[in-house]
RNA sequence: GUCCCCAUCGUCUAGUGGCCUAGGACACUGCCCUUUCACGGCGGUAACAGGGGUUCGACUCCCCUUGGGGACGCCA
């Protein structure tokens, strides 16, 4: 047996604690069989994936524990997209479909798509491809492959009957193939598309289950009908509920931190994050709550899962952490792990030159380095009361700059400062009036080192919680609000060169 | 809008037709322990979404309604 979890980086490299969990789930399942568990990081269209996003996702899994097998060489355990050479294998597989009937050419562009699915859209109807590359003559389409036009190799789907998922958790679900889209298998690039490539490395990988999460439901029929194409096995599928936020909507960090390092830099156990993580879905035999991987291993139950979406709950992570450091850690244990998280030499280092001068005895230090080890500062308005802006111009600035916060692709002094600048100039507020409030969110007051300087040490995760935590602090925003600020959000119009949007 | 998935305390869950007057855990809370705080111990509040069936008997099976979520890209 052979189940393998597939990961989509982060352009901001944040490693999710949701992919976490999934690996969890197929590491468990897999070693209790006696098989084999993979990793395959998967990123076609290249815009996520670098070497350092890549491996913030390993070293996070690593962390956790969740140690992995290394699979048949397909083009390399991680990131065998770059690899052009590899390429060629896919266009290979796409082309074998065309000939077999099963796929064929669209030259269709983006912007032709756009606005048939607009079109779609207003006549009520679900925007789906229309089928417009079946009806060119092969004539048709050797002139214009022969005139170089760009083009892209889409799937065939029935035109009627519907497809069987035989889900290991949810049994038998039916999709009707008039709601399957005819999938693009090769993109204008050249690359393949995530369903292409999934089908052909699993193949090629001999990948036995695919243990996934719930939002894959409805590509499954496309995922399906391609081995079915191709002559080959299909693996057992079986989709995991999705970790949810407290407002049930499907964990983002939009709305909750939900990088690994947020919660490593926090100071929560792996064990812990583990072991919760564990919990979320899933209940031991005996109801214990708390146990490690190991245990997990052994009793582990891939239906005992239940299928309501679990909200990510800090409370009982924080309860099971505090149980582990107290009952499973000696003095001399916890002295290390204390070490090993930022009482070191390196964080002094990193600290001192900003302290130096604002020190003028040696107990400085503590009072003036405080934030940095603690987590969640505890502030309220009073906090923010100093500063020029009225309160309600101080949040608003506050959620601005934690959107632009969670778009930076680099967290470097120059290209934080750049994007707040900036951002104040956008909004027509002095710079040293609009850093005020993120002095005070970042380091609880604004006699403090240079904001800049203070979110590079503490690090992004744990910069863009504070900044959420004290727009919380400061009330918060209603519903309304909120799509207001998202409204004016939009118009503030670009931010710079080294931002990008991201949903996730 | 269309399709799909889901539905037990506020939250994580146990429950696979009688053991359920629904169990445990977090959170909240009362008391005890204690020079403080925390830990710990003993209690308390709190849930089967609604309506129809099936059955001698439904939290458990079926249907409908409602609610929540997800998917509808040359993203993954």
């Amino acid at each position: 047996m052979t189940v393998r979890t597939r990961i989509a980086p982060s352009p901001t490299g944040d490693p999710h604690v949701g992919t976490a969990y999934i690996a969890l789930f197929n590491l468990c399942f897999a070693r209790q069989h006696g098989g084999q568990f993979i990793l395959r990081i998967e990123d076609t269209d290249q815009t996520r994936s670098t070497p350092e996003s890549e491996q913030a996702i390993l070293d996070s899994l690593r962390w956790l524990g969740l140690d992995w097998d290394e699979g048949p060489d397909v083009g390399g355990p991680h990131g065998p997209y770059r690899q052009s050479e590899r390429m060629g294998m896919y266009r290979q597989y796409a082309e074998d479909l065309i000939a077999k009937g099963h796929a064929f050419y669209c030259f269709a562009t983006a912007e032709e798509l756009d606005e048939m699915r607009r079109e779609q859209q207003a006549q009520g109807k679900t925007p789906q491809y229309d089928g417009r590359g079946l009806f060119l003559s092969n004539d048709e389409v050797q002139r214009r492959l022969a005139a170089g036009e760009p083009y892209v190799i889409r799937m065939k789907i029935p035109a009627e009957g519907s497809c069987v998922i035989d889900d290991m958790l949810r049994g038998k679900i039916e999709i009707e193939w008039s709601q399957v889209d005819m999938q693009v298998l090769l993109k204008g690039d050249g690359m393949p598309t995530y369903h292409l490539a999934n089908v052909v490395d699993d193949h090629l990988m001999e990948i036995t289950h695919v243990i996934r999460g719930e939002e894959w439901i409805n590509s499954a029929p496309k995922h399906l009908k391609l081995y079915e194409y191709f002559g080959w096995q299909a693996p057992v599928l079986c989709h995991l509920p999705l970790l949810r936020n407290p407002d049930k909507s499907k964990l983002s960090k939009r709305k909750n931190p939900t990088s690994i390092l947020y919660y490593k830099r926090m100071g929560f156990l792996p064990e812990a994050m583990l072991n919760y993580l564990g919990r979320m879905g899933w209940s031991m035999p005996d109801e214990r709550e708390k146990f490690t991987l190991a245990e997990m291993q052994q009793h582990f139950d891939l239906l005992r899962v239940s299928l309501g979406g679990p909200i990510f709950d800090v409370e009982k992570l924080s309860w099971l952490n505090s149980l582990w450091i107290r009952e499973n850690l000696t003095i001399e244990q916890l002295a290390e792990r204390l070490h090993n998280w930022a009482f070191n030499q390196e964080t002094l280092l990193e600290i001192l030159p900003h302290a130096q001068s604002r020190m003028t005895t040696l107990s400085d230090f503590a009072p003036l380095a405080n934030f940095i080890f603690a987590g969640m500062l505890t502030l309220s308005e009073a906090n923010f009361a100093g500063n020029k802006l009225e309160i309600e111009k101080q949040k608003e600035l506050l959620q601005f700059a934690l959107w632009r916060m969670e778009a930076l692709r680099f967290w470097d002094r120059d290209s934080i400062f750049n994007e707040l600048k900036l951002l104040a100039e956008q909004l027509g507020i002095k710079l040293k009036d609009a850093l005020a409030p993120i002095f005070v969110a970042i380091a609880g007051t604004t006699a403090s080192f240079s904001v800049m300087d203070s979110m590079v040490i503490i690090g992004p995760d744990m910069s863009r919680a504070r900044l959420r935590h004290a727009v919380n602090a400061l009330g918060g925003f209603g519903k309304n609000k909120q799509k207001e600020l998202d409204k004016a959000y939009v118009q503030l119009g670009q931010t710079t060169a080294t931002t990008q949007e991201v949903t996730q």
